[in-house]
RNA sequence: GAGGCUGUAGGGUAGCUUGGCAAUCCUUCUAGGUUUGGGACCUAGCGACCCCGGUUCAAAUCCGGGCAGCCUCGCCA
């Protein structure tokens, strides 16, 4: 690694995906390619989702890459809070097409017309249907991997309900399940909570997310939930009719975690010698480098072979021509959890050396007790990059009790500025204007006992907000 | 979409101010040999001036335009 996380983060971040082989610039720009590993990783996250989704009748689809215009055009606000950034297809060979056709920048727009069409009756309801796909959004910002391409992979959640209620009591549901895959899955902290109306989802009623925080100190929003109501319902046409023969438009939510968290993982756990890939997000848990001469190789690769068997996810490294040194930067490089070196003095000690990728301590194991071992190692590893996490997003969320200490921290600190604020949405958008940093949403744990004024107004405040210039 | 900086083999670089390149060094890669407890060594080899124009006897070098990367700002997941 020639760049430093602490002095030159944009960098390194670049340089450890690009030489942990897990991206690769294409032709176009912001089209990334994501290599074998990213996706091995993408993979874990999807298993999990679909696994949980489906206890709660989720269904899984696939509808077309290309909408129609005149279906882009049905709900004027979607329309609006896209349109920048669709990309359009005019031509077949040489001829042109008579409409042309957008790349979904997401799917709302080409799934609604046929759910209008499938949602007849209350029998039909709820509605549970989730996909996972590629969508172009052009943005002309700097690509950056993971976290900013113009292409990117996500699930797009689209459920319909016959009543607000029933909507409402599943945005918790699936809050949960992202919940645990942040959490428990790419040991990452965030603040859950709801958007203000100001930065929530075009066309859509409420919006909750999970917002993380960069080792820049820039905020970046997670996986978010949707509460669309009858917005789309209204637009699209998509009604039924209830057990008193009248008619009634469905509720909707919808809910996505994209490629980009990948990206907020692999920047928050690495560290200057390259990525650190939590294990439950590890495909290769642990490498085996065995450490050899001529006389010895037979009897080590035997062993190391014998390690491989007993440890669950684990490989050997067992290339020629390179130096047990070498191996140990690469997969340090590459972020494996964790590595286990056998050599000759270890065999005749009936031992190995383990080493965790995110402390970098070397302990001596006992080949007996290996097997436990590197199970608890990998759970303590987790923990640890959790807590570690956590504690640095705790460390970047200061309060602020006026408002020039809040332009004050922002300046000098960066990071997250718990404040009260009066709900206003001119409040929201002065502050924005003057400081450059927006509410990234309003944190579920900060809610209680709201005391004071708005940081702005002065007026009696109503939420404590987070506020933070983000990503 | 606006501004600033940058662009030389797979990666990292020297050269650019003052045009003379037939392009420096390290690394990777290929072949062979010797090695292997924190990026081993020897020998041989492959590999680049972002693109398009212009100025000039001559352009990596100067000029114009494009494209791409990085950093700010707006927008987004």
């Amino acid at each position: 690694m020639k760049n430093k996380k602490s002095s030159n983060f944009s960098e390194w971040y670049t340089e450890a995906i690009l030489s942990a082989e897990l991206m690769e610039y294409s032709d176009v720009s912001g089209c990334m390619i994501f290599r074998a590993e990213s996706i091995a990783m993408w993979e874990k996250i999807r298993d999990e989702l679909d696994k949980r989704i489906r206890k709660l009748g989720v269904k899984n689809v696939y509808f077309p890459l290309l909408i129609p215009e005149k279906f882009l055009k049905k709900e004027a606000e979607f329309m609006e809070g896209f349109s920048p950034e669709v990309a359009w297809v005019t031509h077949a060979g040489n001829s042109r097409l008579s409409e042309k056709l957008a790349i979904r920048p997401t799917s709302e727009a080409i799934m609604y017309p046929y759910l209008a069409k499938w949602i007849r009756s209350w029998k039909d309801l709820p509605f549970k249907m989730n996909q996972w796909s590629n969508i172009v959004r052009w943005e002309f910002n700097n690509p950056v991997p993971f976290l900013r391409t113009r292409e990117f992979l996500f699930n797009e959640g689209h459920t319909a309900f016959a009543t607000k209620k029933e909507a409402d009591e599943e945005v918790p549901k699936i809050m949960k399940i992202y919940n645990y895959i942040l959490k428990d899955m790419m040991a990452l902290p965030s603040y859950a909570g709801r958007k203000t109306d100001k930065e929530k989802f075009a066309g859509g009623l409420a919006s909750f997310s999970f917002e993380h925080i960069l080792p820049s100190k820039k905020a970046i929003q997670g996986p978010a939930v949707h509460q669309d109501g009858q917005n789309f319902s209204k637009a699209y046409n998509i009604s039924f009719l209830d057990q008193n023969k009248k008619k009634q438009y469905v509720w909707q939510n919808t809910w996505a975690i994209s490629t980009r968290n990948l990206g907020v993982m692999l920047a928050v756990h690495g560290d200057d010698r390259g990525l650190v890939i939590p294990p439950k997000m590890a495909s290769k848990k642990a490498v085996i480098i065995p450490i050899y001469n001529k006389n010895t190789k037979k009897e080590v690769l035997k062993n190391a072979n014998k390690i491989k068997k007993l440890i669950p996810d684990s490989f050997v490294d067992n290339r020629k021509d390179y130096s047990p040194g070498y191996k140990f930067h690469e997969w340090e490089l590459k972020g494996i959890p964790l590595r286990i070196e056998i050599g000759p003095r270890d065999i005749k000690n009936n031992q190995v050396v383990l080493v965790r990728r995110d402390t970098l301590k070397k302990t001596q194991v006992k080949i007996p007790a290996l097997k436990k071992t590197c199970k608890q190692e990998l759970e303590n590893m987790h923990k640890n990059l959790y807590t570690n996490a956590l504690k640095f997003m705790k460390e970047n969320t200061r309060e602020a009790k006026t408002y020039s200490e809040l332009k004050q921290i922002l300046k000098k600190h960066g990071g997250f500025v718990k404040a009260s604020w009066c709900g206003s949405q001119k409040c929201e958008e002065k502050i924005k204007d003057e400081t450059g940093a927006k509410i990234t949403n309003l944190p579920f744990e900060f809610q209680k006992n709201i005391k004071g004024n708005c940081i702005f107004c002065n007026e009696k405040a109503k939420h404590i907000a987070n506020f933070a210039k983000s990503y």
